[in-house]
DNA sequence: ATGAAAGCGCTAACAA
DNA sequence: TTGTTAGCGCTTTCAT
């Protein structure tokens, strides 16, 4: 090594230096410091990743679309994971992947990580759960039970349920005989997650369980979810599983005539960041994508460097309903001689409570 | 190497197979793959990079947001990088990171990685523009002039004052007088692009150069761009910098009883999904990323494996007008003894024309 | 078409 | 506090 022999000390030497590792005199360090910068020297990190075995980097698995969910999670992940001293190493799954989850771990391993973050992973066409033979590395699976098998697994970003519990009681607590609900698509357990969250608030409730429509995320499901619904005078109040539907659900009902929220009330999923200023401003559950990364890489990177040691705990997320105006009670049954519209109390749609 | 002992072959002739060399027969191949499945063995990524002096990895710099073009960019990225068979790093710049871009780059050198993206940088503080000492290894820069020097720099991206131009001259050709802009954050080369294309626009249609209003990207900022503008009768068309500043600007305008777009058109830029689905329906200028970063790669893995090549050319990506109901000619001017509303041919907000 | 030897730049395990 | 010796698992170069 040339900045040692510049330095005039032996290369583990300068090896220590590097590492910040202990018994390395002051003297010699601010030597080793100079010829390096002299030399323009940097870590060789192939190098030292072959000699010790660990490649200080960690690998995420995200779904190959833009959707703000995985997109916000992994801008999420990114941050901490460098806070740690870790680099990040991404692979994409997309829908009709053949290899899926599967093929995109193994290519992780192949490029050699310490550990694997997969976020938001679907249901799998053959869903054997096994993908990968037993990992060596710990895994954090961020809102999904696991589809892999591990030696450390852990789960971080629950609480679907318990949102979409509060999504549903609200909408009760309005005076709604029950709540519709505009699914997401049944592979990703986000949107089993919440769909289970709602039906079983509505059961614990007694109240009808209307049959499911299914979107698949986008506004232009949620607005053909919509068509259908304004068709339906029974319906007042909808569930939608994330505020892209809500949107395209909102834009159908308006068209169709049926006014939000005099008429229909709507609550979405995630809070994006338009949901406070579209029309009206969506009520919707905001999801708390830093601390659920934050959290769980925390707990992954214990699990990389104390191996031995139990998994930290996880905690439960804080459920975050944000009252907009896009829901309200349900107008007036209909009654005979009664007027249908003009007499409820609506919340005006004030300045929209965004963030 | 147990493999190759296994195989009963040199171990040079087992990294031959799985480098797709030539000149293995058929039968040794089959060997060697049946004896690297029985042990379940991998190419050690680290001790390959060590040995050959490539990682075979590309490092991508992006903003630490979950802004939808940054975002919608990095995940095309991943795509397609995958497809060249290179591995994906990334690293963030937080705005206000003290390290910046530099920093990030940086990181990414002592990862090693053969090639870097860097997507839509903004200007940083102390903007020398020589960010890192001249890099050997070649950067694509996407939506920027290049902040850094390296051996082999390469742009992508560009072409957004053309689309801000397209996005000015329609509403000029609706018949306004003139166009407002709601500009985005100006540390941000993207946002500049699109105000000097607007910009320029004007000034050779010969129209008025109103003054520019800052937002952030954010549709808050827009909402409060939006009760400005709100208060000056004379502005009836606003061409914003991205979607989410033109929802938040429609929003406040509409609370302040000034009708979308019969009274102000607006104009958003980046079509984001629910673009398409709020109230009204958002004209806007939709961004090719796929293709960007498609390209963009493309030129920098030819790049990559061939130092010595001139770099492939940069095409124009094309300029995508998405006219929907947002946008609308002016108002009739306030004469007398004229009713202003009621009498000019609307756009009726039909199915909105999402994708 | 296959193999042998050397070495990429670092860290591990020990010595001194 | 510092140095020595191996050796991580691959590719390279040159033979065969």
């Amino acid at each position: 090594m040339d900045v040692a022999r510049l330095a005039g000390v032996s290369q583990k030497t300068v090896s220590r230096v590097f590492n910040d590792e202990q018994y390395v005199s002051a003297d010699v360090r601010q030597r080793v410091l100079a010829a390096a910068e002299e030399l323009g020297y940097r870590l060789n990190n192939a190098a030292r990743a072959l000699a010790s075995g660990r490649t200080r980097s960690i690998g995420v698995v995200t779904l190959g679309t833009a959707l703000y969910g995985p997109a916000t999670l992994l801008m999420g992940v990114e941050r901490v994971v460098r806070d740690t001293g870790y680099a990040l190493r991404v692979v994409n799954t997309m829908e009709g992947d053949p290899a899926g989850i599967a093929g995109a771990v193994d290519s992780l391993l192949d490029q050699g990580v310490d550990g694997i973050v997969i976020s938001e992973p679907i249901a799998e066409e053959g869903d054997g759960g096994d993908t990968s033979a037993r990992l060596d590395v710990p895994v954090l699976v961020i809102g999904a039970p696991s589809p892999v098998t591990a030696s450390t697994v852990l789960a971080a970003g629950g609480g679907a349920d318990r949102m979409a519990r509060a999504a549903t009681e609200h909408l009760l607590e309005l005076g709604h005989l029950t709540v519709h609900h505009l699914a997401g698509p049944q592979r990703w357990y986000a949107a089993r997650d919440r769909l289970a969250g709602w039906r079983s608030t509505l059961a614990e409730h007694g109240k009808d369980v209307p049959p499911v429509v299914q979107g698949d995320w986008s506004a232009a499901s949620g607005y053909a979810a919509g068509r259908e619904l304004a068709s339906r005078p029974e319906v007042t109040a909808v569930f939608a599983a994330n505020d892209d539907m809500a949107i395209g659900l909102i834009r159908a009902l308006t068209e169709a005539g049926r006014h939000v929220p005099e008429d229909v009330s709507v609550v979405g999923f995630d809070d994006i960041p338009v949901a406070g200023y579209v029309t009206p401003p969506l009520t919707t559950i905001r999801q708390p994508f830093d601390a659920v990364a934050q959290e769980g890489l925390k707990r992954l990177v214990h699990s990389i460097e104390n191996p031995q040691a139990d998994p930290l705990p996880a905690s439960d997320p804080p459920v975050d309903l944000v009252v907009r105006s896009s829901t309200a009670p349900p107008p007036p049954r209909k009654t005979p001689g009664r007027d249908r519209r003009g007499n409820s109390p609506l919340p005006k749609g004030g300045s929209p409570a965004g963030r």
